[in-house]
DNA sequence: GTGAATGATTGCAT
DNA sequence: ATGCAATCATTCAC
């Protein structure tokens, strides 16, 4: 109530704005002097209340009228500046809406999968980190890796067009409600602020929906990742060249297969393959050689021969007649085989 | 379809 | 952290 007392007043204050001002031309009520603010306010309650004896047309003529009237810009301005200040600044004060972390979390992550951000890069780099984090050979890898880009930029594509949809939506659904706003802004208060908190509500509304957007897209992320990691995961065996290093190394190596880091990543390197894949290739050799000398017999003679060959071929070539590199001192047993290459 | 071979994983010991 | 041993899961040859 004193709100409205205030506008009231601020309305009988703002120039001396008279009935006849407002058109009413043959009103005989005049507004009162600046001094008689009650006497002001009972004689405008008077007016308004006289609108509801008056008929459309009488009202229509004086709508029109008031309209037309030089001072309404002001007179509005004024019922803008009260409505501001008492309505608005109630509800405008939890407004201000920081950054949701979960909106962000989500932002961050479809960047990350290669979604949202640029087209290149991303997806194949995510697929390449899966892929290294799953060990997998990088030569049977491509088919997967390329079915997983396909279905990535699916997504992608899916998500885009999903978002463009909903951005134009929303702007229309904004252009349409600030026109809306405008012309009534013709007939009651409606400050610019007003229509643009108004617009800040749509966007917030329609940003939620896009979060819905962008949780599904995750999980859809997060869906093709699982499945390709798990496809990953199936075993592949290592070509034939690959298996021959490692034979090579590990019973030309026989008195101690433990190759070092450094040697590892040679051989890794070598087969194409990664080093935790050389150390499980080792692991496993060891124990079944191991377990089984007999069954590797026949291999580990068949390695014993290629060394010494490429030993005797070496050693040739170089005129100095050094031995192949095959200490056998306490570690596994060692095949038998004569040093010609008979067995 | 079956069994052997083989790469990967897990739990434990050092 | 690394290696061993057992085991799993898949591939491959038959």
């Amino acid at each position: 109530m004193d709100d409205q007392t205030r506008m009231l007043a601020g309305l009988g204050g703002l120039g001396g704005l008279s009935q006849a001002d407002v058109g009413d031309p043959d009103s005989v009520r005049k507004q009162q002097s600046l001094g008689q603010p009650q006497q002001d306010i009972g004689d405008i309650l008077q007016q308004i209340m006289a609108i509801t004896d008056e008929s459309l047309d009488e009202a229509q003529a004086r709508k029109h009228a008031l309209n037309c009237h030089r001072m309404k810009p002001a007179l509005f301005s004024v019922l803008c500046e009260i409505k501001e200040k008492t309505v608005l600044s109630i509800r405008g004060v939890q407004e201000e809406d920081p950054p949701d972390p979960q909106i962000m979390r989500l932002d961050n992550m479809l960047l990350a999968e290669g979604v949202s951000g640029p087209e290149k890069g991303g997806g194949s780099a995510a697929a390449a980190a899966a892929a290294a984090a799953a060990g997998g050979s990088p030569n049977d890898g491509s088919i997967e890796h390329s079915d997983y880009r396909a279905k990535l930029a699916q997504i992608r594509q899916i998500y885009h067009a999903e978002l463009e949809k909903y951005e134009q939506a929303c702007s229309e659904f904004t252009n349409h409600v600030m026109n809306l706003l405008r012309e009534q802004s013709r007939t009651r208060p409606i400050s610019p602020k007003e229509i643009e908190r108004m617009v800040a509500i749509i966007h917030r509304k329609f940003s939620s929906i896009q979060m819905q957007l962008k949780q599904s897209t995750c999980e859809a992320v997060m869906i093709l990742r699982s499945r390709f990691l798990d496809a990953r995961r199936k075993r592949r065996n290592f070509n034939k060249q690959a298996t021959e290093v490692l034979n090579e190394y590990f019973y030309s190596h026989l008195s101690n297969p433990y190759p070092s880091e450094e040697a590892k990543e040679e051989l890794a390197k070598k087969c194409g393959i990664t080093v935790s894949q050389v150390s499980n290739w080792f692991g496993n050799k060891r124990i079944r050689y191991k377990k089984n000398i007999g069954k590797f017999q026949e291999e580990a003679n068949l390695y014993a021969v290629k060394t010494a060959v490429d030993a005797a071929n070496a050693s040739a070539q170089a005129s100095q007649a050094n031995s192949p590199a095959t200490p056998n001192s306490g570690g596994y047993p060692a095949p038998c085989y004569t040093p010609d290459g008979r067995l």
